[in-house]
RNA sequence: GGACGGGUAGCUCAGUUGGUUAGAGCAACUGGUUUACACCCAGUAGGUCGUGGGUUCGAGUCCCUCUCCGUCCA
């Protein structure tokens, strides 16, 4: 440290020493077989997005991770990238363009569209990388990698090629979750549920022929907007109320047309009327019904949630919510409406777009998951572990109820299905041409078959796909005629836009941003066809170590990322044995964290404005401050309260950190800290005293728990251990206890500093993970980097190697956690008395013998902390009416020169020995239960013995003081 | 409705397989420039560990009941 500043500054501290780790090459990742590989794939932010307090988490996490491999000798990736996040990218740029220009996508159509896409990816991405090194993150920057990328675009279509050869993907008309905000479809998984109050409405439709008591049915709604598609009415076939009615009809209000009644187990007889409207373009059970009854689908509603014409009239073109209330109008002008009451119940709503879903029919495609079984499987033996544990329930939860995904998304941005579509009429006379001018029979005669390239052809009418060996619809036949529809699935976009010229087309759609991202740690390492390089970086790397992220998640993306790298990683096989999945998995441990939220836990969101800027916050307590606070407040629990208020403990940790480097230049000549044998060898092991001897086994204690940390996967308590080991045992305690000993000899002093330099040293490299900045400026500062520049290319000292050949004296342990309850005792004395601070306080102890010794050998020691003029034996002298404290060595009197008050010191000892007495009693209860004695463990009753004699003793003291005051 | 998590000091949280007299940080209060640090130091106060029961020599910890809060899934 060349200037030394009273308060730790971070800025140009944190700022050089990032451009140094860059210059260096510190973050590279080097395969080396001599070497344990340890990599993590960074969760990849949104390209556009900026950096939030979850990035601020979830990366500190990783990053502390990386280092502390790093330190322990590793070869380490941290995989650095983006996504390129569809519908949220795509929605923003629309925005833009419609505020700005006034214009919508179709304006400009799909290229120029998606020109500006990338024009407003190449300006804001990269940001977020940028504020990621300003974290302190020690990514392997050249490998960045983004989504839309050539190699992982090609890697994308690969992997649906592969899925759709091995009959997991399809394309089919089913009901799917439309979002009308943003003009797509979207997964089960973007759905949002969400209580809402509405109206739950009675109605009535007509019978056609009444039946004599009956002239019309009641039924319940929460949407009469759809009623215009409905197409039946359906009951319970067991109602008695209405079986005689199944099969009859009724008349839908408007459009005004005959339905049917029919009989469905669906219907819940309890609920409601019992009488179900059935709109099966509108509603995923009523499809359901409509499919077993073979109903009329009457779409009303289109993509942007308007009615159509089919609506009639008086809707088409309005808006579903407007619709609404015009149906309820209607029905009411109509006399229809019995009454409507308010009802709450849950709405799905659109991540994105913030709106209530549509549940729409439409043609999507859809993939059936892969190796769910072994993915169950890889969690449940523990090849992949989460941490904490429990969270493996969530996920076995969810892939046990698990439904096709919906993988096509009605967007340009994004990767566009690699599927060539041609649909024709075959006949028996047009088959040649139709079938032999783009190919299929070179297709049907390839020896082997293409892994890149194949073409399926569906039925339309029941989406039968032809088998190419049984049925290659050659020669069509009377029976095979009929319209089909060509899908060319090509990985080569190249080839796949060659079969244009034979009228097929490219399918218009893009798959889930999450179809793409679920093949991030495998295809950032050159899968599908990596090169020799890329082949050896898949062998060293894959599968990677730990994945670090939010819980959120764990359905979007970790359990598709296990799926598809058990399915695509490795050859084609159906069944896995427990080998295949620990070689094919992308990771073998999983980190869940919480989601940070406000102090008073609510959710971050711009709106609420509660949502501090990260940046912000790192010019306020610098990197590491803040890398330090938010772990600090990370619990293993679900949420993270978090204020700027708990933040400052990071800061303030830094600046103790700081002051204590700079106190150790103050306090001495610098020597050799070369290395932790070159420190070893300045300690003299005759002069250790007991405070050596305490901070030493505090020092080893603090290694070692940290390290649990690292091999528990529990870094809640990591900064814990740090912080209270650094500042309350070793500053408050050893450091100021050494301010006493620096005075003293040479010898004594050099030791003294030895010690020191040895436990900051520890300490850098404890805490290096957590704050690198401020750890590798101190490093540098006191000299331990003489051989090597950075700390991450130092082996961090474990266990054993922190001592050396030191050993730890036990008993001088012992002694001092008394002579520190003997000096708290006397600082209390003191404040009781004001006098605090007054550091000319003579006092006198009691004890006789051994405690007598301690506190002798320890005088100087224990005036320095307690701030005595005088520390002198009783010697049989007469301490009557001294304001006194009993400690374990004994007990300790205030020598006051002025009269003391008698009543209130009184007090204070009644209280005290009736808190004592309560104690012994206790204490001897317990003893003389024979039950306890011979069924409690040794060490317990030992333990329970030996604490009842101390309190016994500072009871029977505190009674012959009380009575000496009297 | 189901699953999971939680209820410990004013606040936010620790608390290992049950085992000495339940801890920390912040906030509060008192006093303070002592050879680093006021982003500091010393001290004080504050808890029938959500409720009720059970097991045990012994329960914050294990079992059961109830209750409240949160999250996810239906």
């Amino acid at each position: 440290m060349s200037e030394i500043a009273k308060a730790y500054e971070p800025k140009d501290v944190e700022a050089r020493w990032y451009a140094d780790w860059l210059e260096a090459g510190c973050f590279k990742a080097e395969t080396d077989p001599a070497r344990e590989p340890y990599a993590i794939m960074i969760p990849p932010p949104n390209v556009t997005g900026m950096l939030h307090m979850g990035h601020v988490l979830d990366n500190t996490l990783q990053d502390i991770f990386i280092r502390r491999a790093r330190l322990e000798g590793k070869a380490v990736l941290w995989q650095p990238g983006t996504d390129h996040a569809g519908i949220a990218t795509q929605t923003k740029v629309e925005k833009q363009l419609r505020e700005s220009e006034g214009k919508t996508k179709y304006d400009l159509g799909r290229e120029a569209f998606l020109e500006k896409v990338w024009e407003f990816r190449e300006a804001s991405g990269g940001v977020i990388l940028n504020q990621l090194q300003k974290l302190g993150a020690s990514c392997d920057w050249d490998r960045t990698s983004f989504t839309l990328d050539e190699h992982y675009s090609k890697a994308v279509r690969t992997a649906f090629v592969k899925l759709y050869q091995r009959g997991y993907i399809y394309r089919g008309l089913r009901m799917v979750n439309w979002c009308p905000a943003t003009h797509t479809a979207i997964s089960d998984e973007e759905v949002n549920m969400k209580p809402q109050t509405g109206f739950f409405y009675k109605m009535r439709y007509e019978l056609v022929e009444p039946d004599g008591e009956r002239t019309h049915l009641e039924i319940s709604t929460t949407r009469p907007e759809t009623l215009m598609g409905d197409s039946a009415v359906a009951v319970h076939p067991e109602d008695e109320r209405y079986r005689h009615l199944i099969g009859k009809k009724v008349w839908r209000p408007f459009p005004r047309a005959e339905i049917p009644i029919i009989g469905d187990e669906y219907v819940d007889r309890e609920f409601g009327t019992g009488c179900l409207k059935v709109t099966p373009a509108h509603d995923k059970n009523d499809f359901e019904i409509g499919q077993r009854h073979d109903l009329e689908i009457i779409e009303v509603i289109d993509h942007d949630g308007k009615l159509n014409h089919l609506a009639g009239e008086d809707f088409d073109g309005m808006d579903r919510f407007e619709a609404r209330k015009v149906a309820v109008q209607k029905l009411d002008d109509l006399g229809l409406l019995i009454e409507r009451e308010p009802y709450e119940n849950t709405v799905g709503f659109s991540e994105r777009g913030d709106v209530p879903i549509e549940p729409r029919l439409s043609e999507q495609w859809f993939l059936k998951y892969p190796k769910v079984e072994e993915a169950k499987r890889a969690v449940e033996q523990g090849i992949i572990k989460f941490h904490p544990d429990r969270w493996k329930k969530t996920y076995l939860h969810w892939l046990n109820g698990i439904q096709d995904w919906c993988i096509s998304r009605q967007l340009w941005w994004g990767h566009r299905i690699p599927v060539w579509t041609k649909r024709v009429k075959l006949t028996e006379d047009n088959w040649t041409e139709e079938l032999l001018s783009w190919g299929w029979d070179s297709y049907l005669k390839q020896e082997k078959p293409r892994e890149d390239f194949c073409i399926s052809i569906v039925r339309v009418e029941d989406g039968a796909v032809v088998d190419p060996k049984q049925d290659a619809l050659m020669p069509v036949t009377s029976a095979t005629a009929g319209e089909y529809d060509i899908h060319i699935c090509a990985v080569d976009e190249e080839v796949g836009e060659s079969y244009t010229k034979y009228g097929f087309t490219q399918d218009s759609d893009v798959l889930d941003t999450w179809a793409s991202s679920y093949l991030w740690p495998m295809a950032n390492l050159g899968w599908p066809d990596p090169d020799a390089d890329q082949q050896k970086e898949l062998d060293y790397w894959y599968p990677t170590s730990t994945l670090v992220t939010g819980f959120d998640i764990i359905f979007f993306w970790v359990a598709r990322m296990i799926m598809a790298g058990l399915e695509l990683y490795g050859e084609d096989k159906q069944h896995l044995t427990d080998e295949e999945i620990a070689a094919r998995i992308p990771f073998k441990n999983i980190f869940i964290h919480g989601l940070i939220r406000d102090a008073q836990g609510r959710k971050m969101s711009k709106s609420l404005g509660n949502s501090p800027d990260p940046l912000e916050l790192i010019e306020k307590f610098g990197a590491d401050g803040l890398r330090f606070g938010i772990c600090n407040i990370a619990p293993t629990g679900s949420d993270i309260l978090f204020s700027e208020e708990r933040t400052q403990i990071g800061r303030n940790f830094c600046n103790k950190l700081w002051n204590a480097a700079r106190f150790r230049q103050m306090s001495g000549p610098m020597a050799d800290n070369s290395s932790l044998a070159a420190i070893h060898a300045r300690i003299d092991p005759e002069l250790l005293d007991d405070y050596d001897h305490w901070i030493l086994a505090r020092l080893v204690a603090v290694t070692q728990d940290v390290a649990k940390c690292f091999t528990q996967y529990d870094l809640a308590p990591l900064t814990h251990h740090i912080y209270g080991f650094f500042w309350s045992d070793f500053c408050d305690w050893y450091v100021e206890a050494s301010k006493g000993k620096l005075k003293g000899s040479d010898a004594e002093r050099d030791n003294c500093l030895a010690i020191q330099d040895l436990v900051l040293r520890q300490v850098l490299q404890l805490a290096n993970p957590v704050i690198p900045h401020i750890t590798e400026e101190l490093w540098a500062g006191l000299g331990y980097a003489a051989h090597e520049a950075f700390i991450q290319n130092t082996k961090l000292a474990g266990t054993s190697e922190v001592l050396g050949a030191l050993s730890v004296d036990q008993s001088a342990v012992e002694r001092v956690a008394n002579l520190q309850e003997f000096i708290s005792q006397a600082r209390a004395l003191k404040a009781k008395y004001n006098l605090a601070n007054k550091r000319d306080v003579a006092v006198f102890f009691g004890a006789e013998g051994a405690a007598a010794r301690v506190i002798s050998d320890n005088a100087s020691l224990i005036r320095t902390l307690a701030g005595l003029g005088s520390l002198d034996a009783l010697n049989g002298k007469s301490a009557d009416g001294l304001p006194a404290a009993v400690t374990p060595l004994g007990p300790l009197y205030l020598d006051l020169s002025s009269s003391i008050d008698v009543a209130a010191e009184t007090v204070r000892l009644k209280k005290e020995l009736a808190k004592l007495d309560q104690l012994v009693a206790a204490g001897e209860g317990k003893l003389k239960n024979p039950k306890f004695v011979d069924s409690a463990p040794a060490h317990v009753v030992e333990g329970a013995r030996k604490q009842l004699a101390e309190t016994t003793d500072k009871r029977d003291e505190t009674k012959r003081i009380l009575e000496s005051l009297s």
